[in-house]
DNA sequence: CTCTATGCAAAAACTTTGCAGGGAT
DNA sequence: ATCCCTGCAAAGTTTTTGCATAGAG
C-alpha cells in the first residue's frame, strides 16, 4: 500500500508535501524526527508537525518522545520496542526483547533507555 | 540515610534549598518533575534544574523524559520500569514487569507508554 | 575568606497557533 | 466553489546560561 492509497483510505487530501512526507516514513526502517526529515524535504516545520499529528490521529503513524526532547515518528506496524542511547541519541527498533506480564494496562510502546551496542564498546 | 548525610557523602554543600529538594524526592514514591516540586518548595527553576543535574552526576538521582516533554526525576534505587499514561500523563513505577534478553546493550531505564489502569476503565 | 549556590533575566530548543494565500476535489 | 492544506511569523513550553549577590565550610 503506497502513500496515496493510505491517505485516500483515511479521507486525507492528497497533496505533494503530505504524500512525500508519508513516503519518507514508509521507506524508513527506523523512527525519524523533524530534523532528519527536513534535510530531504525542505518542508516547513508547521506542515511537518501538523501532518504528523493528523497521521497519528488516524492511526497511520505512531509517535513518541526521545531523550533529547524531540518527537520521533514511525509507521504503525507490529508492536516492537525502541532503544534510545543516552550517549549518541540514536533511536533503534528492537524485536524480541523479552516477555511482559502486565494486567490492566494497555501498552502502546516500550522504550529502553541506556547505552547502545556501538557506544558500549 | 537522610538528605544531609547523602549530600555529605558526595561532598555537596548542604544548603536549605538543596536539602529540602532532596528530601522531597526521598519521600516520594514516584518520579517528579519541576511543576510538581515547585508547588511545595517555591524554588526557582534554575536552582531546581541545576541541583537535579548535580544529583544525577553523583548518582543519587535518576532522570528521564516523559511523553509531555518534561523531565522526571527519582531517587536511584533498584532497577524498575516506569509506566507513562498518554491520557492522564501520570508516571508510575512498576516492579516485576517481565524479563529482558538484550545482549550488548546497557539498559538504564525501561519505560512503557500506553493507557494506565484508571484511564483504561 | 574562598568557592560554590541561589535567583533573576534572558536565551535556547522544540513545537504549536494565527492568519492569509494556495491547492485538491 | 468550498474547504482543507501550506508556510511564514509569532507565541508557547520546558530547560539552560550569564551574572551579581548570598551563604556554606
Amino acid at each position: 500500500m503506497n502513500a496515496k492509497e493510505i491517505m485516500n483510505e483515511h479521507n486525507l487530501k492528497v497533496t505533494n508535501p503530505r504524500a512525500s512526507l508519508l513516503e519518507v516514513f514508509l521507506q524508513s526502517d527506523r523512527p525519524l524526527c523533524y530534523d532528519e526529515v527536513k534535510i530531504d524535504l525542505k518542508m516547513d516545520k508547521t506542515t511537518f508537525y501538523r501532518n504528523m499529528t493528523t497521521f497519528e490521529e488516524v492511526g497511520v503513524i505512531n509517535g513518541f518522545e526521545s531523550d533529547d526532547k524531540k518527537r520521533y515518528y514511525e509507521v504503525s506496524k507490529t508492536k516492537h520496542a525502541h532503544f534510545i542511547c543516552k550517549k549518541c541519541h540514536s533511536v533503534e527498533c528492537l524485536n524480541e526483547v523479552g516477555t511482559l506480564n502486565l494486567i490492566g494496562y494497555q501498552v502502546d510502546n516500550f522504550i529502553l533507555h541506556g547505552t547502545c551496542k556501538s557506544c558500549n564498546q
